[in-house]
RNA sequence: GGGGCGUUAGCUCAGGAGGUAGAGCAACGGCCUUUUAAGCCGUGGGUCACAGGUUCGAAUCCUGUACGCCUCACCA
């Protein structure tokens, strides 16, 4: 800590001494208030200053200091709510002699109460002149700067508290990102939507491929798993007869960061019996284009360098994505050169991709479509039908066995949503995790565990079911126009500080 | 984990051919009863991220470390 804000510190601390002198209680229980700052400009914002003048407007309310300019014998300060800002007027001549003190006595920062009437100032400013002045909290700490705000991007994180007392935009986007959980799970509501919370640790991390994090449970002595997906456990409610069930909440991966992966990141996952995955393309377009007229008003927003129209919706197949956007010298690939190692290795050459024989074409096809097509999808895009070896838990194509009822939506060059019909005879599902057992052994680290219980859940039979994962974080992303997860999420994993100082 | 970039006052930023640091805001003391980036006069405030090295001399050059950002890999 610099000598400066020890000195900065010090002198709050007389000053809130100073006031405690004059009698001031330091830290009062409760404030009782007529309107907050937000209601205040709601209902009087439009008030002329002859409506003021003819009927009298009194209001009680409070907030935090964001600025003050003084006059010596009169002051204007600024209060905040949070969300929207209130200017008061202080004059000697109408508060007595201790409340003028106090008010000289008080920090841009500090927390108060204003009680008066409304008024317009000559430039038309809605204005309270406060008769009474409350105190209600000690600001210790000086605020960032009034007009650029803390703009480095580690303090806003690390000290989200600031980034919300001086960049109201933050604020905005997790008001967004609070209406988009509310406009999906009313739309699941409506639908008959069962919400439900399932485990989030597990003996067994299931459900996806990913690496967990481990936990250690004393009195039991056994090792858990942080869950890396909800899914199985839904099923297994799909499979007790809750035939449309939903759970927002958080999963846990452990693995890298980026601007698009956060270890903890939210999901709202649903599952609905008697349907496929085609039922919930549909679904999932009704869903998109009802959040964004209930969030946004509009159905086209800007995200980054790009316009995006939710009204404008594609579906291919993964394989159709990836001659759809070929753009290399040469014959674009065709339907049937994905079953063909040795057409795939062309395509592997042509597109300058490093190809591994030892995988299979599914998974080599899976590669192409990453690298060619996945940035290059704006617009929402479903891209349907994926190889069996990389989903494990969703159900065979009945013309194609090597292929699976799966799509995954795209928006804005990121994978939004991932669904499919989900794998209901415990036979083959018994068959696909001994497959993914095999991958495991053969050094895959993210490949599939065993699930028991599982099987012997689906072995009492579950219905025909579709299911869906949607990534909230990166709805929300697409939603306020964010470039990185750490900005629609409240307290973004960092790395703890070291005390160098 | 690899590569690139960054870290200077509480905040936002200048500066830097090597010669011990500047502005605005915030703070402090004055003047000021309709300002709103209020204004005017004055004052204080820095181990230039940390640790080494080169040098007569390092905020500046070199190396390492920490943290962050971007990017690649892995993934959603």
């Amino acid at each position: 800590m610099g000598s400066l804000e020890e000195k900065l510190l010090e002198q709050r601390i007389k000053k809130f001494e100073e006031l405690k002198e004059l009698g001031v209680e330091p830290y009062p229980n409760k404030f009782e208030y007529s309107h907050t700052i937000s209601q205040i400009l709601e209902r009087f914002g439009g008030f002329s200053s002859r409506e003021f003048e003819e009927n009298e407007k009194r209001v009680k309310t409070a907030g935090r200091i964001m600025a003050i300019r003084s006059f010596g014998k009169a002051s204007f300060a600024t209060i905040s709510d949070g969300k929207h800002k209130l200017q008061f007027y202080i004059k000697k001549n109408v508060v007595d002699d201790k409340t003028f003190k106090i008010f000289k006595l008080i920090d841009i920062g500090d927390i108060v109460g204003v009680e008066g009437r409304l008024f317009r100032t000559k430039t038309g400013e809605l204005t309270v002149l406060v008769e009474k002045l409350y105190f209600l909290s000690k600001c210790f700490l000086p605020l960032p700067e009034k007009w650029h705000g803390l703009t480095d991007i580690e303090l806003r994180y690390r000290q989200r508290y600031l980034d919300l007392i001086v960049n109201p935009k933050v604020r905005e986007i997790f008001e967004t990102r609070s209406n988009i959980i509310k406009s999906i799970r009313n739309f699941l509501e409506e639908r008959d939507y069962i919400e439900v919370e399932t485990p989030m640790m597990h003996a067994i991390a299931g459900g996806a491929t990913a690496r967990p994090f481990v936990t250690h449970h004393n009195t039991l002595d056994i090792d858990l798993y942080l869950r890396i997906a909800p899914e199985l456990y839904l099923k297994r409610l799909v499979v007790g007869g809750m035939e449309r069930v939903y759970e927002i909440n958080r999963n846990f991966r452990n693995e890298g960061i980026s601007t698009r992966h956060n270890p903890e990141f939210t999901m709202v996952e649903f599952y609905q019996a008697y349907s496929d995955y085609k039922d919930l393309m549909d679904f999932t377009e009704e869903m998109f284009k009802e959040v964004a007229d209930v969030v946004l008003g509009v159905r086209k927003f800007k995200f980054g360098e790009y316009e995006i129209d939710l009204d404008k919706w594609e579906r291919l197949s993964l394989r159709e994505a990836i001659i759809k956007y070929w753009d290399f010298e040469g014959d674009k690939p065709k339907f049937e050169d994905f079953k063909d190692k040795e057409k795939l290795k062309r395509l592997f050459e042509i597109s300058g991709i490093e190809f591994d024989e030892d995988l299979s074409e599914g998974k080599l096809t899976g590669i192409l479509f990453e690298e060619v097509v996945e940035k290059k999808l704006i617009n929402p895009t479903i891209i349907y039908d994926y190889p069996i070896e990389l989903s494990p838990l969703s159900k065979k194509k009945k013309d194609e066995p090597d292929y699976v009822e799966r799509f995954e939506l795209y928006i804005g060059g990121m994978e939004i949503a991932n669904a499919y019909s989900e794998l209901n005879d415990p036979f083959d599902q018994k068959e696909r995790f001994l497959q993914q057992l095999k991958m495991k052994e053969a050094g895959d680290e993210e490949a599939h565990m065993m699930d028991e219980d599982y099987i012997n859940a689906l072995m009492y039979g579950m219905p025909p079911t579709a299911g869906e994962g949607i990534g909230i974080d990166r709805v929300t992303m697409l939603f306020t126009n964010s470039q990185s997860i750490r900005e629609v999420i409240l307290f973004p994993l960092l790395r703890p500080e070291k005390k160098t100082k």
